[in-house]
DNA sequence: TTGCTCCTCACGTCACGTGAGGTGGC
DNA sequence: TTGCTCCTCACGTCACGTGAGGTGGC
């Protein structure tokens, strides 16, 4: 027999290890001196430890590996249980090459602009909006020409909804539809959420529901719109480093724009084409 | 400004999340109402907070984060934090890699052979001995004949032992020389650890140190060592499943061999080449 | 008596999730 | 008055690591 320094050793475990085993029923000593507390072990347990000790580094958490070493799972069960750990371990083998391609990109990013950068790109859901919106089409690309654009359509916006007498019910809201052929116009409308609740009839003004994207490319954009494009130029910079592919779809929401242009707030955001968790993982 | 179910909205995280970011400093609202306590979010924070998601994702710990959004670090230090979690994500990856071979090679052994298997391989360093020992060589293969071997050589070591007067300080120790050429004779040695300060003086008994191995492939063999083949081909097999390499050289510990040998315990040894962590990813 | 091994609490880990129980403004 | 949002504790997570403080046998 062992004592629990000697078994530890054997094992090449912790004697903390062996304490929390027995604590929790997995594997209590072949007999424990009820004077002084003092556990021994049997040689033979050493098998039931290595059984303890493989199924541990398979993933299995010490409950299911309990079960398993005191036959309380069929062989099927067992099956099933290893497959379900099996995709988990592929799972997170992928999440952890996404990681470590994005702590590259963040490094090759400081190697090469010899800084931080002011814009964090963040992908997350986007969430969808009920809006009221007007729109225009346009050929003038470029911010000194969409802003005049933009500040008369939400002025438009804004004196219809206060006319039929709706209160907007968030921020304002900023769509563009890319169209995919260069130089074609392109559809920019302005909006803003109002109660769902709300019926609005105007004419000029459509109510629509801006459908949720799943994952979108987001980042803030902070000071005049004048050079919004150093943000999208982030955005842009950013997918084409990390091999995303953008759905050519965006959404600017003005988080604040009262007062000085100079301390506005935006939140650009890209659609993303899906390329989430699950086992889509073709080249 | 925004509350904190509006601004955790804005930016897909809990509230909880935001809760905790304050409690650690992380990102203290911009103004708490000293009345109700409640929290108010400043549209600009969301772009502090995407800082903080974006270096967490990269898997900074949040007290780093703070550091780093709080622009106490230099590029430079920002370098080397990226690059140790450059290396803890690939080193993560690697071993999640392996984790989920052991998983399937487990799985295709279940379906092979329709059963779990008597023997738990598990790779773990192998510490040195001081111990005293007689040897012999052998063309008798096959357990039939290492048995009254063994029974002869371990008979001598002890008997000798015991004329010099010196303790046995563990259990017996088997150790194999297997020889590259097929039909060549083998060594095999009888050991017994003995204390480093015990003065072995006979000229029957060699003490050596029989050294570490920093990564062997182990299993326990229970009952006679009649059939102790079993237990080897056990470790074969698995080596060949994942790939190990096995040095030709091995050890049986015989951790119980009082009585009846259908009780016996020992444990099977064998060195493996390194492989384990660092950058050795070759093909 | 000095070492050595062993013991039992009990807190800490990391970033929140999850109730429990209660409050303030429309 | 009913909802809604917000708040503050405070425990739980998972498998141990790490002291603190003390005991039993050679």
């Amino acid at each position: 027999v062992f004592g629990t320094g000697a078994f530890a050793r054997l094992a090449q475990v912790s004697v903390r290890t062996l304490h929390h085993y027995d604590d929790i029923g997995l594997l209590p000593p072949a007999r424990v001196d009820p004077q002084t507390g003092y556990r021994w072990y049997a040689a033979e347990q050493l098998h039931r430890l290595n059984r303890i000790l493989a199924l541990r580094d398979l993933g299995l958490p010490l409950t299911e590996v309990r079960k398993v070493v005191d036959d309380e799972v069929s062989l099927g069960e067992l099956r099933g249980m290893l497959r379900l750990r099996q995709a988990e371990a592929h799972e997170r083998m992928a999440a952890e090459a996404e990681r470590l391609a994005r702590v590259e990109a963040r490094l090759r990013q400081i190697e090469m602009e010899g800084r931080v950068g002011d814009y964090d790109v963040v992908v997350k859901p986007l969430e969808s909006h009920h809006v009221a919106l007007v729109h225009e089409c346009t050929t003038s690309f470029g911010n000194a020409n969409l802003g005049p654009i933009f500040g008369r359509l939400f002025g438009e916006l804004y004196a219809e909804l206060d006319r039929v007498g709706v209160e907007p019910a968030g921020p304002m809201i900023a769509l563009y539809d890319d169209s995919e052929i260069a130089d074609a116009p392109i559809k920019v409308k302005a909006a803003v959420p109002v109660d769902e609740t709300e019926d609005v009839t105007s004419d000029r003004i459509e109510i629509v529901d801006v459908p949720a994207v799943p994952r979108g490319a987001t980042t803030v954009h902070r000071g005049s719109m004048a050079h919004v494009d150093e943000g999208y130029q982030a955005l842009f910079r950013w997918a084409e480093e990390t091999g995303e592919h953008i759905d050519g779809y965006s959404r600017e929401i003005y988080l604040d724009c009262d007062g000085d242009p100079q301390t506005w707030v935006t939140e650009l955001q890209l659609a993303l084409h899906e390329r989430g968790p699950g086992p889509k993982e073709e080249s």
